[in-house]
DNA sequence: GAATACTTGACTGAATTACTTGGTCAATTC
DNA sequence: GAATTGACCAAGTAATTCAGTCAAGTATTC
């Protein structure tokens, strides 16, 4: 499990499909636009999140991107995986002398470790990022409400769009 | 948050410590040895940790590292913290208009993630990982018992030096 | 004071990341 | 059916980080 700002970047890309897919495909150009990403590295992200099936591409005009399941079904860690394309360099030689023993311990220990880390990442949907983030907006303005007293046309602020469920 | 091999081999670094730390202090040649790290890349790694106080060195003949506390409550987000540096290059310009709303908005759930991961990795201790491994290790070994019909001198398999508690 | 062992900083090759350029191919639109 | 749109592909490149080297130190013990 490595994670990286190549992986930020992945799920930045897909957490911006997942807010604009509603009406039809999102083009690579849009996100690269709204999240300040260059149009080709998007283009060999994507070029990964379509093998691995996260994403669905669409030719020609009025083309682009949807993603491949619903929001709440594409984990954090499916989509950090499928850029990080690890490689696994973590082989040791098990040689069964006692230096190497000494490492391969540690190295379990890191593996346990890294283990407990992608489980954690499969538990985290695009839809639970965007879920949880809302409900703490709505949280802020409600105490924002109370402490300003009330105001009925701060609804204006709401920039989330209808992600499909 | 990010996760990199650089903070792979802290970690493992400081597992070593923690398994051998038992009888005096520990040098950077033996965990160069034991791990096969670079000694001069161990010296980078160390300079981090002791400035972030997580390890104590002392000089001289006889010298080395030790952890400054038990291993159970130094916790690995802080080992990952001291060596990563994280510059926090994810500032948004906060400007106000449309398209950097946009960009704040996914940059905001990327926080709430980066946030997570950290507070999971803040509630795992070097003290837990071997705890956990060794439980895990002893089960193994019983179930091996079982299957290979109780050899009793399958003791000798044990590797783990005394942690100080 | 000689040997040991950590400390610091500057420097370097290799790998990875992030991005550029310049195309090709498929679908749509006029 | 030619132009347009936007995905797809393959090099190559600048910048950064990783991992390791080298050459000074400084502190401690014998």
């Amino acid at each position: 499990m490595k994670l990286t700002t190549k992986g930020r970047y992945a799920v930045t890309a897909m957490l911006d499909l997942a807010l604009h897919g509603g009406q039809g495909p999102v083009t690579l150009a849009d996100i690269s636009a709204r999240q300040e990403i260059s149009l080709s590295y998007l283009e060999q992200l994507f070029s990964r999140l379509r093998r691995r099936e996260l994403v669905i591409s669409i030719r020609g005009p009025g083309g682009g991107y949807h993603l491949s399941r619903s929001a709440a079904s594409i984990y954090i860690a499916e989509v950090v995986d499928a850029v990080s394309e690890s490689l696994d360099t973590t082989r040791c030689g098990n040689k069964g002398d006692f230096q190497n023993g000494e490492k391969c311990l540690t190295h379990h220990l890191w593996s346990d470790l890294s283990d407990q880390i992608h489980q954690f990442l499969s538990g985290i949907s695009l839809g639970d990022l965007m879920q949880r983030h809302e409900i703490r907006q709505v949280a802020d303005r409600q105490n924002r409400r109370q402490a300003e007293g009330d105001s009925d046309t701060i609804n204006t602020e709401r920039l989330i769009d209808q992600a499909p469920a």
